[in-house]
DNA sequence: AACTAAGCGAGACGGTACGTCCGGTCTTTCC
DNA sequence: GGAAAGACCGGACGTACCGTCTCGCTTAGTT
């Protein structure tokens, strides 16, 4: 999914069920090449020049584009740059690979495999810098990066529950909460390793990192 | 522990126990009060503006300085910021209370606590951010911010081990890579639930983090 | 006169005495009503903002009209001012007041109303400026605002001979230079008294300078 | 005289008597050469792209200067140009060239001379036209620019009266009124040839027109 | 007491990016 | 095929910070 055709001023319009009328403009439509070039000339810029050093001048001239134009579709460099991230982190999935323990390895290595990605390098931490005084950019980096990973945790619970290997009755009681720790522990802890700490993900570790969270803590007597 | 006696162009003189001789330079000595007050006057400036809205310029006119004794004392607006928010972190210690959920609870509480201060609230991720490319200023971060935070997790364990709650025999192999990953675990997380997800650290959370830690996935059979 | 059937791309066509045929197109013909409305939306345009606030969107807008409209009509924003000021221009016009004095002091002060306007006033100045580098414009120019206040001496000095006032054989010879002469006097002068000097023309300016201009210098011995 | 220790938000302290103290400023003294070169560059630009074509950043790169110092000298392009121009007209003399007649063929052949520099051509006009709407640009150009002019016309008068040529009583009376009629006289026509008609100053042409002012009407009868 | 060397406040300097605004062109749909 | 709407490119605008520089002054130790 793609922003083919948003208005100026516009609001997320958070569910957007409905488009309303396809909002048969009067005048010229919007190109819709102009919008993919743009967020692949961002994306292209972020790997290059890191989120420091890019530049709307520069996104619009290899985007082969005016300024205008990118003013035109995102308020600001911010809301750009999530928008272009977020486009990696659509192609998430969890497939069932048979266990828990299996599944989460799965989805730490995915998402490890996205944070090494030089754009999302470059940009993640930043976005969310930016997000702690922006409530609107935050709304929008949560909705379009954060919880297509949240999706994840939640499909993988729900298949260790139909495969047995977890008390049924759990949801409707805590699970909500449950759900948000664990996800922020993945999610974090991935982040922390990657970015902060600058140590790579390894099989073996994301082996490690998994069992710290299914098993009781290593070494622990009693 | 404030930089009362840098040179130009100085490296960072990572331990710097001992400045060397006091430099006893010809000229005007520098102005011990300059450093104070500008670091006072980042964090507060961080605190109102932000990351982004913070200006060496400002930072000087807050601290009745010229820009150029700025300049003088820290070479960029990030490293300014890194001393500015590594004194928070000085204060870091670690009680020993008892039991190794316990210490972990004390350890998580205190570090969201100083997450949750406007100025770091501010700077953090933004440093982070920064870090991500520049290798020296990763390095002052690692010494002056992520160190201290991870000599609590081994401290930690350490009293764990003294009390019996752990092998004794853990140290000396693995050891080294195991307290990686629970202080990656434990400092990613809280960043992810205050900073990314912006929901408040309360005992409860904090109490069903240790868990989660400590034992067994919830809800897991087997 | 307004350009009820210009083309986009058309010469001035100088006398533009009859409109061809009325170019029986094939398509919907060109709103006459639109033309005034730009014009006179210019006009406005120019008493408010003067030559540097006007805008041709601001223009097509008060025109209730789309900016293409506009282009399709008039090639730049020069050209359009031209016009839309050289229309106050068409009704000059040179009754015999019985004297060559009278009649000189009744151009003069009908200049100067003419260039007391809030639209001439903004404008005229600006128009020559650009003049003196765009050879098209210049031409236009003359065509459509200085001739028609040239004719006015013309016509003044003709009226004199029929009066016997001047010389009865004047014309055929050096009567060209002799025209021009005076007529950048007269412009010249009104034109610097009011938008350089910015002082008003009054009754009793123009009568000294009527005289000045046919009587020998004032207090000149001999 | 050139403006080579201007404040930021300088009025144009009319008389200017005394430079109070020198302004003995605290930080580092504004660049002279920087002032030469931006308004050399200026004339440069002039003559060559026209008032529309100048730009302030072309102005800069010419000059070898950053913007920010050319607006922390000159608030605006027309302020600019003023001072650029009127550094030509600076020049201005009158020698007694023995008739009042020789006088005013110099003064007009001067004027004509300066009004035919590229630069002066290009600008003039423009900054008139910026002056009808801009009164604090008005007073500048009146006294850096029409100013200097004026005074020539009243020292040919005054030299006229000295070898007596002229009613020496005219003076005290009238005299004000007279010059000033007479000044926008000699501008105003010969910037209206020059700018507007496009028609050369000869020496004949200026002949004819010191006679037009001195001589009665030609071909007039009585 | 004079000299020297550095620190210091002030503010100008060359750069670079910003986000906005217009001029003029184009592409759409409706009439 | 004219007209309204509005997106589009290009380019100048004036502002804001950056990090460096150049002043004149102050504050030490060294002679």
């Amino acid at each position: 999914m793609a922003p083919t055709t948003r208005q100026p001023a516009e609001h997320p319009d958070p569910p957007a069920a409905v488009p309303p009328p396809p909002a048969r403009g009067k005048g010229r439509p919007r190109s819709a090449a102009a919008d993919l070039a743009i967020l692949d000339a961002t994306r292209e810029a972020l790997a290059e020049l890191g989120w420091g050093g890019l530049t709307m001048g520069d996104v619009a001239q290899r985007a082969g584009v005016a300024k205008t134009t990118l003013y035109r579709r995102w308020p600001s460099k911010s809301e750009l740059v999530v928008d272009a991230i977020a486009s990696l982190f659509d192609q998430l999935e969890c497939a069932d690979h048979g266990s828990l323990q299996a599944d989460i390895e799965a989805v730490v290595a995915r998402f490890a495999e996205l944070l090494s990605l030089p754009e999302t390098q470059a940009a993640l931490l930043a976005l969310f810098a930016e997000g702690t005084r922006d409530l609107h950019l935050r709304r929008r980096i949560r909705e379009r990066i954060v919880q297509p990973q949240k999706v994840l945790v939640q499909l993988g619970l729900a298949n260790a529950q139909a495969r047995g290997e977890m008390d049924p009755e759990l949801d409707p009681a805590g699970a909500e909460e449950e759900i948000d720790i664990i996800f922020d522990t993945i999610a974090g802890t991935v982040e922390h390793r990657l970015l902060v700490s600058g140590e790579p993900v390894t099989p073996d570790w994301v082996r490690r990192f998994a069992t710290l969270l299914l098993n009781p803590f290593p070494g622990l007597l009693h």
